[in-house]
DNA sequence: TAGGTTTACGCAATAGAGTTGCAAAAATGA
DNA sequence: TCATTTTTGCAACTCTATTGCGTAAACCTA
């Protein structure tokens, strides 16, 4: 597992607490080094109660340590945050691939390219590739 | 109004059974030129059934009819699609403005840049933009 | 490191978006 | 017009996520 010192470091950076909970979630997104499901968290974390576990997602969220995946089907998934980003500022330009098969969601390491529209204040961008996977078209 | 024969014809065109409800929405759609959150349809259609409308929407999508535009907020909101899609060929590069003041999100003119990852079948792409839009601007 | 303050946790209850089943009504096609 | 298929409207339900609140843990300061 990531180091104890490092995880903490982490949390103290993006001003949280250090919990127990919030230990465990983080350490499993730097193990798991992928975009997580509700679900996936939630059968990581059985004996742990869901309402903490929505609670540590949105503190981590809010405080820059995840972002949130904006997808139609309803369900919220969550990836690492570059980072860069701290409770201050929080700037994403993701680019998100959704495997229509096995409905993985993976973070790409290419920015998005850069949009200006005149009149528009452009602070955002989230763009979402769907498709069939590496591993699916195989 | 958009004419009934016109509403008619794009109904017919995509397959879908021509019902009062839904021309009712597709009207109100052609006629308002912007996208439309649920709420915003409730409202409208105050004295129709909810479960109508989400039949009508979840039908118009999967006809090609409306695009459902994915957010992190977790609520759904449509736009029109492009004439091209019809409801065998459904495909979407839309690029989507969303204002962090008044909530409203658009539909930008633009196609979303070609985006291609070796050994990945990419079907879709969506580009949410977030930010203040010119109205809020100014 | 003790004591006071702030924040997180866990439980139960609740809110809200969206879906399903079913019977009646409407649209389609011959 | 009649038979078939699809849609509508109502009620009940599922599921994701949030809120309230008392208790427990983390933090800060002296």
């Amino acid at each position: 597992m990531a180091r104890y010192s490092e995880i903490k470091k982490i949390l103290k950076s993006h001003k949280l607490r250090i919990t127990d909970r919030r230990i465990d979630v983080l350490e499993f997104f730097l193990r798991e080094k992928r975009t997580m499901s509700f679900k996936d968290l939630e059968e990581e974390f059985k004996d742990s109660d869901r309402v903490t576990l929505y609670r540590t997602l949105n503190a981590f969220t809010e405080h820059g340590v995840l972002h949130k995946i904006p997808d139609d089907s309803g369900f919220a998934t969550y990836g690492l945050c570059h980072d860069t980003c701290d409770s201050e500022d929080h700037y994403h330009d993701h680019m998100h691939f959704k495997c229509n098969e096995c409905g993985n969601i993976e973070c790409l390491e290419e920015n998005v390219p850069v949009v200006e529209i005149p009149g528009y204040q452009v602070k955002e961008a989230n763009l979402i590739l769907k498709g069939t996977c590496r591993t699916c078209v195989a």
